[in-house]
DNA sequence: TCTGGGGTCCTAGGACCC
DNA sequence: TCTGGGGTCCTAGGACCC
């Protein structure tokens, strides 16, 4: 058996934790770049508001109900996170963290009779030590946990928690249930099996998975077993290390010159290197893209991504900035007017694998770079001030040309020493 | 006027091998 | 007149997830 633990409304529960003002407010979360929202409490859901749906369609419903606007802090729901994964630790021996405010359970060694009991007590842990909300979905596979926990969360009757042993209980839920909504299918798969007549997740679970494989992939075939409660997916409790590092950003506004790409891109390059370092990580190929603004216009950049091998594989952020901005150099074109823009590091391995060039030089300078790099990083975490490459430009974060808009940012409660909230 | 950012997995197809 | 069969590895692109 397995339990999915998924917390209800996570940004803006963790918005209204240290704001009990905001309980049984409308409260929304909106995308970095404070573009669109990604998460809203149930009385913002209740008033019309959708996730995904574009800030400035929202607008007139914001206004006229008084919703309360936060951007992004993600510091403060990383560090809920943990504290959520944590106290789960603490009734289960294995959990796999599936994401920033989900987690699956083992429950594979308990009687029947106490999972429900179980699902209750991590409500009610969660819920005291930490201060947000969860749903618990126990079911014999993690496709069906999911749609056990979707259970949970749509019909208070169950009290936040949903146990799918019983058959016959199965059946009627998948019943009910749009194909659309099974984990794993989206939009594009959603369509091709209503054309095939496949339209709630019992017709899904009832389809030949022979058929399915053919028509679609390995995927989908394994999903239609688990629908079957034959469990393809096993907890996965650590994780691989991870294979690859993105950093973009949208911009502000529009940009169309050369120079100020030049220095977002290093920017974005050495962010990305720095997450990489944490890790232990070196880096072997670096690519590059540029999305042309506006959004849906037909004016198109084309290529808009290279890559490039960097041989030997480095943790030395001169490198991927050089490499990074060489290949800027190639893909910018004048004329255009530039909305987004990345780096992708691929191709990451240990310190342990990296294999030397051909030519080579042995040793050396890839230590005195590692040398430099640890006193860069030590720089900057220490809180005593910021070091970086001077192709960034000097200008602070918040003065780029390039800065992410977060009009309406909360305070890092948790995570930054000044923001420490204050009782009386 | 205005639509995020960071990931994973799978498949097809090309290049190459013996 | 006439040119196989069975593989691996890599990358791009698509689909999906939160």
């Amino acid at each position: 058996m397995f339990a999915l633990v998924d917390c209800n409304s996570f940004y803006a529960a963790c918005e209204r934790l240290f704001r009990p003002d905001l309980q049984g407010q409308p409260v929304v979360v909106l995308s970095n770049n404070d573009g669109c929202i990604v998460a809203g409490s149930a009385e913002a859901k209740a008033l019309g508001v959708k996730t995904g749906m574009p800030v400035h369609q929202a607008r007139d419903l914001i206004a006229r109900h008084k919703i309360v606007v936060f951007s992004s802090n993600y510091a403060l729901y990383g560090d809920i996170s943990q504290r959520v994964m944590a106290t789960l630790e603490t009734l289960v021996p294995q959990v796999e963290v599936y994401s920033i405010d989900e987690a699956f359970l083992d429950l594979s060694l308990m009687g029947e009779a106490e999972l429900l009991p179980l699902a209750q007590q991590v409500r009610a842990r969660i819920a005291r030590w930490v201060g947000v909300p969860v749903c618990v979905g126990i079911a014999p596979t993690k496709v069906l946990a999911k749609l056990a926990n979707h259970a949970a969360k749509r019909y208070p009757a169950t009290g936040g928690t949903v146990v799918l042993t019983d058959p016959a209980r199965r059946e009627r839920l998948l019943a009910l249930t749009p194909v659309s909504r099974v984990w794993g299918v989206g939009r594009r798969l959603s369509g091709g099996l209503e054309a095939l007549g496949i339209e709630t997740a019992l017709d899904l679970a009832r389809a030949d998975s022979g058929m399915i494989r053919r028509r679609f992939s390995v995927v989908q075939e394994r999903l239609v077993r688990e629908l079957n409660g034959e469990p393809c997916l096993s907890l996965d409790t650590q994780p691989s290390p991870r294979q690859q590092v993105i950093h973009s950003r949208s911009f502000g506004e529009p940009v169309t010159a050369l120079p100020p790409l030049r220095q977002a891109l290093s920017d974005f390059a050495f962010r990305a290197m720095e997450s990489l370092r944490k890790e232990n990580l070196y880096t072997g190929r670096v690519t590059v893209y540029l999305r042309t603004a506006p959004m849906g216009k037909p004016q198109q950049l084309f290529p808009d991504t290279l890559s490039a091998a960097l041989s030997p594989a480095t943790a030395d952020t001169r490198v991927v900035v050089h490499q990074a901005l060489a290949l800027l150099a190639q893909l910018w074109k004048p004329g255009y007017r530039y909305g987004k823009a990345g780096v992708i590091l691929t191709d990451l391995r240990g310190r342990d694998q990296i294999q030397d060039g051909l030519f080579a030089q042995q040793g050396e300078p890839d230590d005195r770079g590692n040398a430099l790099m640890t006193v860069m990083d030590t720089i900057n975490q220490s809180g005593a001030g910021k070091v970086w490459l001077a192709g960034r430009g000097m200008q602070t974060d918040q003065r780029s040309a390039w800065a992410m808009r977060r009009a309406h940012l909360s305070p890092a409660y948790t995570s930054r020493w000044c923001d420490l909230p204050v009782a009386r």
